[in-house]
RNA sequence: GCCAUCGUAGCUCAGUGGUAGAGCACUUCCUUGGUAAGGAAGAGGUCGCCGGUUCGAUCCCGGCCGAUGGCUCCA
């Protein structure tokens, strides 16, 4: 039978009987079999180099460069470094150990000898070992009972869990040089191309994610074709770790986290200044799309959140308190507020679609475990807002949010992005015929502006479709952001009304929404994004002045007042050291610019300027015009 | 909350069973300087908190608090 393999966007052909392992096939052509070529798939589904080719006829061949090669050089990775674990611990006992995003994982029950960092180095050496060797992997069928009875004589619960849960007729092993292992596959057929290996850390993991199961130690590591490209993904965590907003904002002082709050940020005066340009900003663009703010109150009377379902399903992250005998909440979400401001009187239809947008700062009860920098806090304030409208209104609102959305993350240079919609899931409330009704005027809304997107079927909350917003940042990491959901209930549950046309009350539908999901998370991305380089339209500090020495305090003072006078950001240098110093100093606290002033500044009225963002100079630039230039340079996006 | 690792000066970190150090920052003095660190002196720590072992603990042990990495990527 003649088969046909492409690979590298040629493609060959070559006889093959069934029985013939596909790598064969390969070697007959001259493909770079196992070694550039990990993996093969066929009708979309992998097929391991080591199979028979069966009755298939057109394989695509793969390699590092295709996810499917990752998953299966990862995952016969993830082997390899349980044998080369076990070697030193025979004792422990395996259970799962999947391919992941970067890398792979094992989880182990390491019993009495815990595995600690400093086993890394002669755990990776024994890796490479094995892999140099090279381990073939072989793939066995076995019946229920061998595999039972095999993992019995070691003793290892786990794995005789997962062999109950598994079809008799479909349970298999591989084989990799003296290392066993139940798995159903694919792999690489051999290990000849893993050459490059580092463990990354540990971590406790509970067996099947469940807490009330014991905690495995999860050892996470990561393998590589080539050596160079370990040190590449290496430079890439530096990087990212160089970028962690959480030491950005101790260096360019914007805030900070204490013993006496845990979760809680204190947001120093630089930090302030960033958090609230950005509130500004977003506070017009709001008004300007027709929005109207509003503030609703922190604590609320327990009996609300009774009434909005919060408290029967999200009690374990309220925080409480007592007012005049009488049980209250602190507010985790704003939406119940809101709907107590609709309902402050009878609305018509002629007021929708009725859009209220609420800065809005709620608290939640994270478990300590989670709690990481701005990213997950126990106080954050969402750029919160909620949409009343007629369901026929949902399409053209989805409309206009799409088009806010994009200006929004278009504004801070997140051009990539990913959306996702999700839909009813099984629980569900409100009628079949508002869901449907609701998901296609998602959808058209999405189709109609152009956006790709993903639908996650039955993701949906139980009260609504909704649609997630994931973008990239400069490093390629995934941020979730914004998300825009419908609410069939909560309209519901407060009994909120509108007067139709016909004079008869209607139930509106709402719509919850949040652009950047919180300020403060957002500027953790947004730090990370741009290294604490951030644009001029944000920076604490637009203009630093430096005078070359105390002689020119005065002239800098001068020059400060016009900066106050046209509302740009600034601060003066006035510490006794040299310029070189403050240069060195304004840099690292990344000024977007610096003005040096001096005997010939101040003779002549002008400033010399220091670009950041150009990396340029420009001398004797006369103050007004300087002044200009940063007010039409500093004008946010749309 | 659970597991692992960690907690020494404002920051970054070194160090030891016999009550502690560096660099930066800070204060003072000298210096009045032209595009990424001028010089000198000084001050600053109950070595996270509580308890135990010991003649003696920052160091060893336990508990607590906080931080970091994880904890629905399922053979």
């Amino acid at each position: 039978m003649q088969r046909i393999l492409h690979w590298a966007g040629q493609t060959f052909s070559s006889e093959a009987s069934p029985e013939e392992p596909l790598y064969k096939v390969l070697e007959r052509v001259g493909l770079p079999a196992g070694t550039e070529i990990l993996t093969a798939t066929t009708n979309g589904s992998i097929h391991e180099l080591q199979a028979p080719v069966g009755d298939h006829v057109e394989f695509q061949l793969l390699g590092w460069d295709s996810p499917e090669g990752k998953y299966v050089f990862w995952h016969s990775s993830a082997h390899i470094l349980a044998e080369a674990i076990l070697s030193f611990f025979p004792k422990a006992k395996l259970s799962i150990g999947p391919p992941i995003e970067n890398g792979f994982y094992y989880d182990i029950d390491f019993g009495d000898t815990p595995i600690s960092p400093e086993d890394f180095e002669r755990i990776e050496q024994k890796f490479l070992e094995l892999a140099a060797q090279p381990e073939y992997f072989v793939r066995k069928k076995v019946s229920k009972e061998e595999a039972l009875s095999y993992y019995q004589q070691r003793e290892n619960p786990y794995k005789i869990e997962l062999i109950q849960e598994l079809p008799p007729d479909d349970i298999t092993f591989y084989e990799s040089g003296n290392f066993v292992d139940l798995c159903k596959g694919p792999h690489l057929w051999h290990s000849g191309p893993i050459r490059a290996v580092k463990i990354l850390s540990l971590a406790g993991a509970y067996w099947r994610g469940d807490s009330r199961n014991p905690q495995l130690t999860r050892v996470y590591a990561i393998s590589f074709p080539e050596k160079a490209l370990l040190e590449e993904y290496l430079h890439f965590l530096e990087e990212a770790a160089r970028r962690d907003h959480r030491n950005l904002g101790k260096q360019l002082d914007l805030f900070s986290f204490h013993e006496e709050g845990p979760g809680f940020p204190f947001w120093h005066p630089k930090g302030m200044r960033l958090l609230t340009a950005l509130q500004d900003w977003m506070r017009a663009k709001l008004l300007r799309s027709g929005y109207e703010e509003i503030r609703t109150p922190i604590i609320l009377t327990q009996r609300l959140w009774e009434q909005s379902g919060h408290y029967e399903n999200y009690r374990e992250n309220m925080y409480f308190t007592t007012i005049d005998e009488e049980p209250y909440a602190v507010k985790p979400m704003n939406c119940p507020g809101s709907t107590i401001i609709y309902r402050s009187r009878l609305r018509s239809y002629r007021e929708l679609p009725l859009r209220l947008f609420e800065f809005g700062l709620v608290h939640r009860h994270e478990l300590s475990g989670v709690l990481t920098g701005l990213f997950r806090v126990r106080a954050f304030t969402q750029d919160d807002a909620h949409i009343y409208c007629t369901p026929e209104q949902i399409e053209p609102e989805i409309t206009a949010l799409l088009q806010l959305v994009n200006e929004v993350y278009e504004a801070f240079g997140f051009s990539q992005r990913e959306i996702y919609l999700s839909t009813r899931p099984e629980k569900y409330i409100g009628s079949l015929e508002l869901w449907s009704q609701a998901e296609s005027a998602l959808e058209a809304a999405l189709r109609k502006s152009g956006f790709t997107f993903q639908i996650n079927p039955g993701e949906g909350a139980f009260y609504g479709p909704k649609i997630d917003f994931v973008v990239r940042d400069s490093l390629r990491r995934r941020w979730q952001l914004g998300t825009i959901q419908l609410d069939f209930s909560m309209p519901r549950r407060f009994g909120l009304e509108y007067i139709g046309p016909d004079g008869q009350p209607s139930t509106p539908v709402m719509i919850h929404r949040a652009i950047l999901g919180s300020f403060e998370r957002f500027i953790g991305v947004l730090l990370e994004h741009t290294a604490g380089e951030l644009p001029l339209w944000l920076s604490p500090i637009q203009v630093k002045v430096l005078p070359v020495s105390e002689k020119f305090y005065a002239y800098a003072d001068e020059v400060g007042k016009a900066l106050a006078q046209a509302g740009i950001r600034w601060a003066v240098d006035k510490t006794d050291e040299k310029l070189g110093k403050k240069i060195r100093e304004a840099e690292q606290e990344k000024v977007p610019l610096i003005w040096v002033v001096g005997a010939k500044e101040a003779e002549s009225g002008t400033v010399s300027i220091r670009d950041r963002r150009t990396r340029t100079q420009s001398e004797g630039v006369p103050l007004a015009q300087a002044v200009q230039d940063v007010l039409q340079a500093s004008q946010p996006p749309i």
